[in-house]
DNA sequence: ATATTGCAAATTGTTTACAATCTACAAAAA
DNA sequence: TTTTTGTAGATTGTAAACAATTTGCAATAT
């Protein structure tokens, strides 16, 4: 048997560089930026910059960019450069449609398999945005959104379906930032809708949290068109 | 109006040159040759080897590297090297849950959506595949399976789903070809299978087709888990 | 024998330099 | 004016050089 050192609280920090090279590193902060509209859709990425502004030179953010590229976070032309993906309203749609079959998936899987303090977590999440619902504040409301299918992502315990349903959500939000900070929904309608889900999670129908899932987004998607079409001015593609 | 010039016949192998740089190339080379399991699942990825036999530098094949990686057909791990991915059974299980999602969405919208020279395909394929059935080919049937689903996936008129739908493929395969070279699987059965879904197709029926989708996924990972056991001695984890 | 240590070679990570392409803008031609 | 052409600068694509890490294999110690 080999000599098992005690763990230093040092040895955090020097694995996190050991697996880390600085391409990742770099996607992974412009993951972050684009994720967080920090870097809005449509935005051309410089390398020269990049690297700069991350103080490492062009060949680790070229393999970033190829591997955003990968993930549908951007767009690469050769010899033109690489650009934050745009999302068009077709193109939404049939995210919106793929999200449904995978939440429902996650719905079913949830509902068979999620542990009693994952149940509570998600009742807490459904009570702050009760308790938000009066104030109406977008932003609040969307990471406590996120946090209540995330949660429910994981609950499904399957690695795979987790990571294609992250990037799914991923490219979907560059719709939505980018033509409405994620309007008011019509917050206390989707909260009924997440507190019917946790109730059928709860009881382990598995048929009707996946029902539920799976209507509670292709309703989602009806709603941000509805809060789309005064401004847009005609009617998203039937689906 | 620009000046438009008639098309040259050269003008296609420009084109062709003028969208893909080596990086793309190396990747589109490279995904051929771990999907065709030409280079099985496991393999060590060499760069100044690839890059060589490839003819051009170690950057573009780094690039190539971090898409697969993204892709989910190699694994990177920093100083050591890159591989192409080994799907675990556990893994496995995973990917025929999302699968049988997405494939069930792919039965839904081709019911809808699907041409009649699309149908006419499909019986051709169906049409092949009973010929067939007697000699009990595999990588025949294969062929011909995986022809069938792409055709369906295509039908369905939603990129987003066929690039989700192909990646989850794609990397379930490197599954397949690592345990069986994708067995007899029982042919018989699969066949009567795929004609019913043409049929429920074909008459637009998109909740029959949706379920028989689902389904026909479920039970061809159960005919490849029962042809492991007697391999691998153990019953495959439940879903 | 078994385990450990210490190189040398191989391999990967990163940077730098160079080539090719595109972009913007001015000059010339229609 | 409008279009075309040419050129300088910026940007991307690729290759080559350099640095850091790992691996394989002796030599040594236990």
């Amino acid at each position: 048997m080999r000599n098992e050192l005690k763990k230093h609280p040092a040895a955090d920090a020097i694995e996190m560089l050991r697996q880390h090279s600085l391409a990742t590193l770099a996607q992974n902060e412009l993951e972050r930026r684009i994720i967080s509209d920090e870097i809005p859709a449509g935005t051309k990425l410089n390398e020269a910059d990049i690297a700069a502004a991350l103080g490492v030179s062009r060949g680790p953010v070229r393999e970033a960019f190829r591997a955003l590229g990968q993930a549908g976070l951007v767009r690469v032309e050769k010899n033109r450069g690489v650009f934050v993906r745009e999302v068009s309203l077709d193109e939404a749609n049939e995210f919106y449609e793929v999200r449904a079959a995978l939440e429902g998936l996650i719905g079913r899987l949830a509902a068979r398999l999620i542990e009693p303090d994952e149940i509570a977590q998600l009742r807490a999440i459904v009570k702050k945005m009760r308790a938000g619902d009066r104030s109406r504040k977008p932003e609040a409301y969307f990471v406590l959104n996120v946090a209540f299918h995330d949660l429910l992502a994981r609950a499904a315990r399957n690695k795979i379906l987790l990571s294609n349903y992250r990037s799914v959500v991923n490219q979907l939000d560059l719709y939505r930032r980018a033509t409405i900070s994620h309007s008011t929904d019509n917050i206390p309608l989707s909260t009924k809708e997440h507190e019917a889900i946790v109730d059928a999670v709860a009881l382990h129908d598995e048929k009707l949290a996946a029902r539920l899932m799976t209507e509670h987004v292709l309703i989602s998607r009806a709603r941000l068109h509805d809060a789309l079409r005064p401004i847009t001015g005609r009617a998203p593609a039937a689906a």
